[in-house]
This record gives structure tokens, sequence and C-alpha cells, in this order.
DNA sequence: ATATTACATGAATAAGTATTCAGATGAGGT
DNA sequence: ACCTCATCTGAATACTTATTCATGTAATAT
């Protein structure tokens, strides 16, 4: 190490070649915010299952709501988050108000996930 | 609708049918939990970016702390979170500690994840 | 033995967030 | 016009969590 590249964090044992290779090859900023934003979304219990619930089938909130048992409310709130995301997509009809996934990938993020934890 | 399934929430305008046949389908309470979890652990912008280095190279804790300018203090809880929840394992080695990757699946889900982004 | 280094950990604090409650909006029915 | 119903929204609260600070531990070097 020697020379001080290093003037945030003292320690000494750093392989050098490594960080430097690993530094150069990071993600922008602006896109580690937006994916771990993606992936928090997908990271609260309630959401994860309205996700879930829309991969089956477009739904109108008070159906979420009943199939979840959980406040019109509160389902409402997280919608909100998820819209902003544009992960979920809504569309009005008369009185209702009809949500559904945005995309395939938002698909493919979730099997991936779920295979995961199948295979633990 | 007319009879009451529904006690907690009494919304009337459900769909019968697809709520019944959702909610059959419904993941396991366990799963949701194990699976939000995860996705809660690649939600956070420090622990996206470990597991991110992580993904082009094992890495010790002073490396991880180098590159992404951080205390090493902050790493070191975030890898504990972690490994705790079997994302990534380590090995140790002297003074060092070597985190890599647990499973394929990481991968997987990170790089189906930034291929989101990318289609924004 | 003593000092130093790499890492872990507990406590504290500050920031973020999920749900509830109360109220608002807007579409339909009477 | 009035009421009901489906949904939204802001504020409040309770809970979670990320980082820092101080300290502890285990390995190595002197």
């Amino acid at each position: 190490m020697s020379n001080n590249e290093n003037i945030l964090c003292d320690i000494t044992c750093i392989h050098e070649d490594i960080v430097h290779k690993v530094k150069e090859a990071s993600l922008r900023e602006e896109d580690v915010q937006n994916l771990s934003s993606i992936f928090k979304a997908f990271g609260d219990p309630t959401r994860l299952k309205i996700l879930y619930c829309l991969k089956q089938s477009e739904m109108c909130v008070c159906d979420i709501s009943a199939i979840l048992e959980m406040s019109q409310s509160a389902i409402s709130h997280q919608l909100r988050v998820l819209r902003n995301l544009r992960l979920v997509k809504h569309r009005k009809e008369g009185k209702n108000v009809y949500y559904s996934l945005d995309d395939e990938h938002i698909f493919k993020i979730l099997d991936e996930g779920l295979e995961h934890i199948r295979h633990i």
C-alpha cells in the first residue's frame, strides 16, 4: 500500500489492484438509487403480497384489501408507492380503479426470488 | 356478494371469483417473510453496492470499505445482515475475513434488476 | 508481553416508514 | 340535490433501521 489513496479510511490491508478495478466498475450512483428503490419496494411483505396478487390477475383496490384482509387505506398507500416506482399501472372504470403489473420484468424478478427461497 | 365473507373490511365491490381464486393461490406467510427479507436486503443502497462488489470478486472487509468510502464498522454491520440471510459467505484467512456471494441466484436477481432499470 | 491490525458488536441516535384515523374527492344511483 | 361507494390523501404514531462511537476480540508482529 504505502502511498495514501485512502484518506477517508486509514485501513492499510487494501488489495490495491482489486480495489482499483472494482471501483472503476462501480454502478453509477443514480442506478444504485433506482435499483435499490425497486428492491426496497419488493422488500415489504404487504407490497410483495400485492405484487403477487397482481401477478395472477388485474384487480381493483377492494379486491386486494379483501384478499390480504387489510384496510383499503393501507393498500392504497402501498399502491401509491408501487405506482410511483412504475411497478404497477392503473386503469379507471367507473368508481373502481384496476391495478396490474406494469412490466414483464416485474414478473421475472418475483419468480427469480421465489426460485431462490425454494432452493434453500 | 350478498353474504358476508368479509367481516374485516366491509367493502362490497368484491369480485368474488377472482378474490377466491387468488386467495387460494396465496404464498405461505413463511415464504412471504423470507422472500421480502431478501428483497429488503437488496433494497438498501449500501448493501446493494456491497453485493455488486462481491459479484465481481471475493473481497475482505477493508477492501469493501475502501471502495465504498465508508467506515469499516458500517460495512461490517451490513455484512452481518447479508450473512444472516445467507446471501454472502465468508472465509477466514489470518487476520482477514473474505466475503463472497453465496449463490448463483443472487447473481441472477441482481442482473434481473439491473436489466429492468436499463429498460425504463 | 505489548502493540498493532482486521473485524465484530452493543448501545445510542437519527432518519425512514407502515398503518391508522379522519376527512376529501369523484363517480353513480335514487 | 342528495347519498352511497370506491378510492385517495395528509397527519399522527409506532416501529424499524442505518450509521456512528466506543469497545471487545482474535491474529500477527516486534
